[in-house]
DNA sequence: AATTTGAATGTGTGCGCACACATTTTGATT
DNA sequence: AATCAAAATGTGTGCGCACACATTCAAATT
């Protein structure tokens, strides 16, 4: 371990004849400072190149940040689980800078929790704030609230253009849509249907799934590849069944293609059921029982859009932005991760996320 | 930000009734302290379940730590170049903390090369090393003088089991080829031999790529599918393209899967002018010229090793060993990524890697 | 010329830790 | 009982920064 120290304040302050506490104020942009001086300064810290320690930073105004995530109820959606399993690495992982992390979880399938529950995250006054709208009415409102606060935001899963957020993190839907027509087109020539399956439990994102279906429809454009669409909202009723069945059992089947994480094991039983297990299918994310699936090999591919670190490097960027006044890119599109039988466990072992 | 803090050492030297000095011996297991103090302090120590502030720490002993990377010339080969990259971010990312990072190339063809670099590696005492330790037996022997000298290192891309190495940090190669197996069998079912090629121009890696042609040979193991397996150390030899077009135009070829990343794309050359670009191909790496080729369709999918980020967590976990004293995983492999057409773009802008 | 005022600048302290150094205690030896 | 060395324990300082507070200075007002 070395000697070599950077420039500081201190050495700022010498070489432009000041004090510590102008350069301080130059730095900050706070006090009155004369043009004299400024000038100076500037010009030091424009030669020196200084860099602020962030250490030292940290540490001297030893406060503890406050960030409130806001994200489904995880009991009702493994998806979700996953997210909140992110919320607790990075609890960890940010505890020794102090960072208190507080997890709110509304109801999936009642926008008034939502609200509800955007407001109880806001008692003990976060300093940023993180969250899936997945509500776009009750969402927009609850933004403009923090807008009028003052507070931060970070969204992801969800995007809302109009909002005012620090960034979004998510995946390109409709480009994740046509990973899945690539991998159905690798499969054998002589079957030209494509069946894409909405299951759609979770109404609120219909407009998800149909950013997905786009993706999947432009890959086979141009091509010999019909897509047929078709959406439920529950996989046990019986007319819903039926509707599946006669799709699935249609001779031309190339492919299904599945829009959601709980559809993928849904549809996956139900092929299971009906002794269709050879025909190739794709859906989404590590759900415990897509990889059971998968491992079974009744479903094919799952496009992993990992929630779990969406929602560290969320909350981790939330965290750079407010306390380290770090610049964060204003899109973060995660990787369209492809999961198969033979390297699932590569995914789940791994610890670098 | 709230008052919330953490306990601290004097809070503990007030509990156990001592000084800070105390608990500062009995922490770092330095100087004298009497049995009776000790058991005080320990106990205090677990029931407050006291965790040291590393920022302060790292303030406090204003060190510099110096890292130095040993790999392979980046401008021999565009995979090192990629891990170069790495070493890049790694130092920015690192700046603040004080962390010096010096890369050293050897050439990737001439084993006396490493020998030498690691002796230059090594003149400013490094306080940990991280190296790709391409050739055995002098990598052996360097990595027992490191060991004489108590400095720490961290393997990268290739194992040496028998070495103390903090961690390694690699992929599982016999995963990868069966990974390959499983997306040649995605594919059409009426041709039933496979063919893998080694282009190992870079002989030292010779067992690395047996590893992956095994993986594949047993994904293949009880079906009827036969795999062929071709090596050669140069395509541009009129002999090795003889034999190469040879195995290409065999009309039961099911596809093809090329066991290293500059392989990958001298191949995808040769299938080019060959006009035999709808063989399925599988390669390694996004180096330059297999993006395009994936692009144009001539390469189907590339498993990514991800040098550039395996660079990174490799500085990364040696720097929280050393200098956070955090223990970190023996072995840390990767996921095996699968890149197409598709999903290439969301893997090149990401930049969470 | 004395006083006031506000702008400009400088000084001092704490954050939690590591480590050098100072002081006290203990027990052995004279 | 006095002396001394070693062991045990305590104290003080700096790391670089932020921020509260203190001081200086110049112009305006009386």
């Amino acid at each position: 371990m070395s000697e070599k120290r950077n420039i500081r304040i201190k050495d700022i302050a010498e070489l432009a004849g000041v004090s510590v506490g102008t350069v301080d104020r130059v730095l900050h942009n706070r006090g009155k400072v004369s043009d004299d001086a400024r000038k100076k300064v500037e010009e030091v810290l424009g030669q020196t190149g200084y860099k602020p320690n962030i250490i030292a930073r940290t540490l001297g105004s030893n406060k503890s940040l406050k960030i409130a995530v806001l994200i489904p109820d995880p009991a009702q959606d493994e998806y979700w689980k996953l997210s909140a399993e992110g919320i607790e690495q990075s609890k960890t992982e940010w505890a020794h800078y102090g960072v208190e992390i507080s997890a709110h979880f509304f109801d999936l399938y009642k926008s008034t929790s939502y609200e509800a529950r955007a407001q109880e995250a806001l008692v003990n006054t976060p300093d940023a704030l993180l969250t899936a709208p997945i509500f776009y009415k009750q969402s927009l409102q609850f933004l403009n609230q923090l807008d009028k606060d003052n507070t931060p935001y970070l969204l992801f899963n969800t995007e809302i253009p109009e909002s005012r957020a620090v960034s979004f993190i998510g995946q390109d839907l409709y480009q994740s849509g046509k990973v899945a027509g690539e991998l159905l087109a690798f499969g054998p020539h002589d079957k030209n249907t494509v069946l894409v399956l909405h299951i759609n439990e979770d109404v609120s994102n219909a407009t998800h799934l149909l950013e997905k279906e786009k993706g999947v429809k432009d890959f086979f454009a141009n091509s010999q590849v019909t897509v047929k669409s078709i959406a439920v909202t529950d996989t046990r009723e019986a007319a819903a069944q039926q509707q599946i069945k006669e799709a699935i059992e249609q001779p031309d089947l190339k492919g299904i293609f599945i829009s959601s994480s709980k559809g993928t094991h849904l549809i996956a039983d139900l092929l299971e059921n009906y002794q269709k297990t050879e025909v190739p299918l794709i859906g989404y994310d590590t759900l415990k029982k897509n990889v059971a699936h998968l491992k079974k090999g009744v479903v094919n591919f799952l496009i992993n859009q990992n929630p779990q670190r969406m929602t560290q490097v969320g909350i981790s960027q939330l965290i750079n932005h407010v306390m380290f006044h770090k610049s964060v890119p204003a899109k973060e599109l995660f990787p369209l991760e492809i999961i198969t039988q033979q390297n699932v466990d590569s995914y789940l072992k791994s610890t670098i996320g």
